[in-house]
DNA sequence: TATGATAGCTTTTTT
DNA sequence: AGCTATCATA
């Protein structure tokens, strides 16, 4: 491959950027991180001819795709063919033969994760040189940094605070009470999400057109969001919309400021571009304007997150949005085998409009490929059969010399992961739940939060609705918008103001003892952390003093230890932080505790949203159903367009195997505590049948069998189980349930519907809601083998039939 | 103001 | 089914 590949002349580049942006020479001298003129004309190593490390076993699409640095390039990366590599590399090439310092370099990722993990893996590649990355960041995190330079050019202080969905939420609802719009017709949630779409799409209130007004409280939409806007600025506050948003207009009204930054970021490069936001998109455009290098890794097949605003436009455009651009396709996977790869091609290829991508086994697993596994497709009787066929296959796995964490189980939904936790924990298969509530959402980190923010800003009047009656200090509702209509007549904040109210006879007894009590709390702590008092210790004070950690423990629940638990947590990580205001802005972006034992040997169960990006050698996708995968929902929202990012997350699923995948789907399944008769997924029969092995099971399309297994007790459950996860507290209570009535005979009285059925006999008559009259075949429990009289033999669930 | 009952709703997730 | 948010009641 290219080893004569030319490096770009840098020099005369620079010389000509010097030229084209005045302000150039200001920023230099200005800015420690910035070259010097004489390092910039220095002379530099001659590049390597081919032979740098970070090169080393990159194939010819990889190696042209980190070599190309000049102008925009947009690289297809399908699954498993090294985008992360590609882009690590692409960083440390351009680092390491000095076309820019690390300073010069903005690169963005989605998640903090991601980020993490490109800082980590860059500078393994290019070591010490690569300090200094320090726009190497997350969106958010990155546009907040640059707001935090210039928020007076929004009306902000430098100081603001982000607020969480759950601020955003609780404002909204404040806006509807005060424009009198029934929250009920028209929730709070909505309005956010209204307004987060708006922002998405970088609509300033302005902007917004108009006949969008009447998508809220009969055309009251666009008020409400002038509203919420007027109200951050009070706060001093930004969502995080608002990040992206505020860039966008501070670049677009300063023109000069827009030009220091597009000098300063050299070279841009933007991961998983097929999940950006229009927002997101303007941004980049603004910033690579200046040097057009801008380097984007994408790929428009794996674009799932449509629902919270990305564009697959965005990727699908690239060309037309950066004339000139370049597009290299990364098509060899190295990571599943031949029939993993045919499945996931043969589902996606009933997409359109695709950027259109092949991809075929890479060359080093091709051998492994001869006596590969074909994609297993099985359909059950009903969910708890699936969970315990996968749980059986897991442990056959496992008695063969695989590892629990070599397994996946991948869910549409989190509902769909209960029935797992319970069979796992029932045979004693070790797992872990990875996603789900995340530690800074929990109410008592919340709280914990909402003080700390009072004491640093003491005009946080959310944080100060959050906790004034937390714990409860006879502060209720009366009390609060008494306060509120005050602050809201005067302009001032709820913590300046209160002290003033409690001058005059507006608030009397327990409420004005809990205020005054309040006030002089969080004033005394604020004097504290002034006078030296390290933060940590800070919190540990708030939480005894004001009656916090007390009212835990004298809460009998079983949830209270574990708040407990979470607050000490909360003042170790803190710990780690040497202020205060540096651990609550680490929080506000980043919500996110290192959280320890990702390396135990654990069965993983996740959504397939979550599994993103991630690979197993044994990969399970059940509940494959249509209504379920594809969700009802996607599709009564977004129509073709939900089904199409249905179908991109069954390619992200296949394709997170490595060398097995077992899809299934069942005949019956519960939703919403309701049994429901389901029919398979439409994406079940996208599969190529070369590639397939269709496993017919007892109790789908075959004959009624014994299909249950006796494999243990609830009293088996052992010690090695996840005995945090909530699977686990359930199936705790329900085993106290079951001792005092009498344990349950097998497994299946787990989640079998009580209420015994009238018994069904062979040649009945009965009707089904959804396959109408037939005769009864089989009857075995409370399952029934029915020829209906339009729909054929079905087999169902003796509760959801009546005799007719 | 605090508490218990009930009505309603329910994906996916980051920042 | 299970949670939460709101409402009626003490």
């Amino acid at each position: 491959m290219p080893r004569s590949h030319s490096m770009p002349d840098i020099s005369a580049r620079l010389a000509h950027s010097n030229r084209a942006n005045p302000c150039y020479m200001f920023l230099m001298s200005s800015n420690p991180n910035r070259l010097s003129i004489s390092q910039m004309a220095a002379p530099r190593p001659p590049a390597a001819k081919g032979d740098a490390p970070y090169l080393d076993g990159l194939n010819p699409e990889q190696r042209d795709a980190v070599m190309t640095t000049e102008g925009p390039l947009l690289v297809l990366a399908g699954a498993g063919t090294g985008k992360t590599r590609v882009l690590t590399a692409r960083l440390a090439h351009i680092i390491g033969s000095r076309l820019a310092w690390p300073s010069q370099t903005l690169t963005v990722t989605f998640t903090n994760k991601a980020a993490r993990e490109m800082r980590e893996r860059a500078l393994r590649l290019i070591g010490d040189a690569g300090e200094g990355l320090r726009w190497l960041g997350t969106f958010h995190s990155i546009s907040a940094q640059i707001l935090r330079q210039h928020a007076e050019l929004v009306g902000l202080k430098s100081s603001f605070t982000i607020l969480d969905t759950d601020d955003q939420v609780r404002l909204c609802k404040q806006i509807i009470v005060a424009e009198n719009i029934d929250p009920k017709r028209w929730t709070p949630r909505y309005l956010a999400g209204l307004i987060d779409g708006w922002k998405n799409r970088a609509l300033t209130p302005d902007r917004v057109p108009a006949d969008e007004a009447f998508n809220f409280g009969d055309g009251k939409g666009i008020k409400c969001y002038e509203i919420y806007q007027a109200r951050l600025k009070v706060l001093n506050a930004c969502d995080f919309g608002d990040l992206l948003i505020h860039n966008i207009t501070i670049f677009q009204q300063n023109p000069d400021l827009l030009k220091d930054f597009q000098s300063k970021f050299r070279y841009i490069l933007v991961d998983e571009y097929q999940d950006t936001n229009v927002a997101q998109y303007l941004w980049l455009r603004l910033l690579a304007q200046g040097s057009q290098n801008i380097c984007c890794v994408g790929d428009d097949d794996q674009s799932i997150y449509g629902w919270r605003g990305a564009e697959v436009d965005n990727i699908l455009r690239f060309e037309k949005d950066f004339p000139g651009a370049k597009v290299i396709r990364l098509e060899r996977n190295y990571r599943s085998t031949k029939h993993i790869l045919a499945a996931a091609s043969s589902v996606i290829a009933h997409n359109r409009g695709r950027l259109g991508k092949t991809l075929y086994v890479g060359d080093d697993n091709a051998i492994e490929n001869v006596d590969a596994a074909k994609v297993k497709v099985r359909g059950l009787w009903d969910g708890e059969a699936e969970s315990r066929l996968i749980a059986d296959d897991i442990e056959s796995w496992v008695r063969s010399g695989g590892k629990h964490d070599e397994c996946a189980v991948l869910v549409r939904a989190s509902w769909q992961m209960r029935a797992f936790e319970e069979r796992f924990i029932l045979l004693g298969i070790p797992y872990r739940v990875i996603g789900g509530p995340r530690f800074f959402e929990r109410a008592e980190i919340r709280d914990a939060m909402a003080y700390l923010r009072l004491i640093r800003s003491p005009d946080d009047d959310l944080a100060f609705e959050r906790v004034v009656n937390q714990p409860k200090r006879g502060v209720g509702n009366t009390t609060l918008a008494k306060l509120q209509a005050y602050a809201r007549a005067d302009g001032r904040s709820l913590f300046v103001l209160t002290p003033m109210v409690l001058q005059t006879d507006e608030i009397k007894g327990a409420a004005k003892r809990g205020l005054t009590q309040f006030i002089d709390q969080i004033s005394m702590w604020r004097d504290r952390l002034a006078n030296g008092m390290p933060h940590t210790e800070l919190a540990e004070v708030i939480l005894e003093e004001s009656g916090y950690t007390d009212m835990l423990q004298k809460d009998r629940s079983p949830q209270a230890q574990t708040r407990l638990d979470n607050l000490k947590e909360l003042v170790r990580a803190m710990g780690e932080f040497d202020t205060l205001p540096g651990f609550l802005e680490h929080v506000e972006l980043v919500m996110d505790a290192s959280t320890g034992g990702a390396d135990e040997d654990q069965v993983q169960i996740l959504t397939l949203h979550g599994a993103k990006g991630l690979e197993w050698p044994v990969v399970f996708l059940p509940g494959w159903e249509e209504e379920v995968f594809p969700s009802k929902r996607s599709l009564d929202e977004s129509g073709l367009k939900g089904l199409e990012e249905e179908r991109r997350l069954a390619y992200v699923g296949i394709t997170r195997a490595r060398e097995r995948a077992y899809i299934s789907f069942v005949a019956n399944r519960q939703i919403y505590g309701r049994w429901q008769s389901v029919m398979p997924s439409r994406f079940v029969d996208e599969l190529p049948h070369e590639n397939v092995e269709v496993v017919s099971e007892t109790g789908y399309s075959g004959m009624p069998g014994g299909d249950d297994a006796f494999t243990g007790s609830i009293e088996d459950l052992g010690e090695r189980s996840n005995y945090q996860s909530p699977g686990w507290k359930r199936l705790k209570e329900n085993s106290a349930k079951y001792r005092s009535t009498g344990a349950p005979r097998d497994a299946s009285d787990l989640t079998a519907t009580s209420g015994g059925p009238e018994a069904f006999r062979k040649g009945q008559r009965v009707f089904h809601d959804k396959f109408g009259y037939g005769r009864v075949a089989f009857s075995e429990g409370n399952k029934l083998t029915v020829d209906f009289e339009k729909s054929g033999r079905k087999k169902v669930i003796a509760t959801f039939v009546t005799l007719a």
